[in-house]
DNA sequence: TTGAAAGCGCTAACAG
DNA sequence: CTGTTAGCGCTTTCAA
């Protein structure tokens, strides 16, 4: 490349990082010679001494759509920058997201972004001490990386009060249960049962507090609904942690003969896509997943920069009502 | 770490790749330098002069659950390998695609799967030339990579057939509009739309054949079926090219005030884990996304290995009949 | 069986 | 403003 412009390879180096101290003819021959030769540099090399331009996205899985809405953000940042995201499935235990962290380290990304890891909070600032890391949805505060979330305490209460508000008193929960290390307080679907609960007894209403333990996906909120319709007596509403399980609940609901909103009312949370189709039409909480992306690559992008203050971004989820809710059938 | 280990870097990396030539002492003396410092070799510096035991992987998208299922198989071929997948989205158009995948090579991928691309054949020969490639969901036949494929034609023909044997005769199709420079004969919805033409043309209802050309996604099922639904006389059955865009067929329905399959059925493809939701029960077809993605990965690192003749891997899909198809009204 | 030495393609420090 | 030089952490000859 070099000798094709008959120039130092510092020169090269130079012109495409737009550093300080070369002559607009010196540009022009390179940029000129780059451009016949389709050229490109390594980032490989380059991050042998500085930058690999590249960050990493740690997902649990591709499967959530809500996940599509954080890349989906993320990608509008980048685009006006020279980084690029790559993905790589966190997975649903520790030890395979450990090895996902530790390919990407090994691989020399400039930062990372890891959305609702299952690693202790120590982990985290271990990995954070050598790498920019900005954290999607879990609520401690470290000052050593970055937070991103959304304030699912108030998410919940909308979601619970809304139900309440309809005049329903026999309200059950889907929660999820994960592999993590992190202090239950610090995590979204703990937070979500924890202001269920205490919504309910604010209400007077502890008596009638029915959680199922399962899982944020299909299956497990149809497990999860099954067994709290199963109960005597069977709850009017079913407040699921995330819409995935929502899902689940409408299912199970209707194979146990329960119309939606008639006979059962089931709000879901993340108001994905699919929340949205009139035949789904789910109560949810919208939380701006793409706004959330953004947001963490702006972070990371900063740290990368040199920034060590940690920045916490919050998100204000809001209430969207649909056909999936109503008032309680008449006892 | 070499150092610690009071042996020479040569050694680290001869025990580190299982070469010939170390004794047993040595290959001890490494193993333990390496878990006491918890060393990991740096993959990028292993790119300059041989593998990054990385490879990518090129996805439209993450919106649509059929490519979890992908890259479930995927993973697990790989977790049986030294090999990790990075996953980067190629989007909606060709430039973003091409800018994905010279973001792949410049960080020296050792081999690319590339699911459903836009790029034209020549430009998939192109990168086939200097990368390892295996290509997911194109039909062209190509002597430079390996192509991984469903039978298309059958499984359209299965759904098509489905809905003439129900004793429709208004026989509906949305299909999706690309940018993709690939031959038309070549895409997916192109041999699905053109099959369905076919089987309508073999039982005489060539003057029934109607195309919505929208998108595989749930606005483009919407908005195909809303102008498929206007039509007079109204179809009686749709056939969507893809799951997603049979969900927005299926709210496409509801708000026309049509019951499923009452007053229309409706099929799709892909069997997603949402088809099976009972309130979705959408008719199918499956083609076990996860087998295609093992054996793209396996394919994959056969042509890192070395070989050079070209591979075709072929699924034959099935339909699953669900309560989203029935007879047809009585007219 | 071992290790010294020569790069891989780049960036950063320094000299001209 | 330009080019020379010294590595970055590995793998791969090639001598010892």
């Amino acid at each position: 490349m070099a000798s094709h412009a008959q120039v130092s390879v510092t020169a090269v180096s130079k012109v495409i990082n737009n550093a300080y101290g070369v002559s607009p003819a010196m540009r022009n021959k390179v940029r000129t010679a780059i451009d016949e030769l389709g050229y490109r540099p390594q980032a490989v090399a380059r991050g042998m001494r500085g930058r690999t331009f590249t960050i990493g996205l740690v997902l649990p899985h591709i499967r959530n759509p809500f996940f599509a809405d954080i890349l989906d953000g993320l990608t509008t940042h980048l685009d006006t920058t020279d980084y690029q995201a790559f993905m790589i499935q966190g997975g649903a235990t520790r030890p395979v997201e450990h090895r996902a962290v530790d390919a990407l380290l090994s691989r020399q990304v400039d930062g990372l972004i890891m959305v609702a890891p299952l690693a202790s909070k120590n982990r985290l600032e271990h990995i954070a001490q050598d790498k920019p890391l900005v954290v999607l949805a879990r609520h401690e505060r470290s000052p050593h990386y970055d937070s991103v979330l959304a304030d699912d305490e108030a998410g919940a209460e909308l979601a619970v009060a809304h139900l309440l508000q309809l005049g329903h008193r026999r309200i059950a929960h889907i929660t999820h249960q994960d592999d993590s290390l992190a202090r239950p307080a610090d995590l979204l679907h703990t937070i979500r049962a924890a202001t269920y609960q205490r919504l309910m007894r604010e209400h007077g209403l502890a008596g009638h507090i029915a959680i199922a333990t399962s899982y944020y996906n299909e299956q497990g909120g149809y497990d999860g609904a099954r067994e709290l319709l199963a109960r005597t007596p069977r709850p009017t509403a079913i407040f699921a942690g995330a819409d995935q399980a929502a899902l689940g609940a409408l299912a199970a609901a209707h194979d146990a003969g329960l119309t939606v909103p008639g006979g059962l009312s089931v709000a879901g949370y993340d108001n994905t896509h699919l929340a949205a189709l009139p035949n789904i039409a789910l109560t949810s909480i919208d939380q701006d997943g793409h706004e959330m992306g953004r947001a963490a690559g702006k972070l990371l992008l900063e740290r990368i920069e040199g920034r060590r203050t940690p920045v916490r971004f919050t998100v204000t989820p809001t209430l969207i009502v649909r056909a999936s809710t109503a008032a309680p059938p008449a006892p």
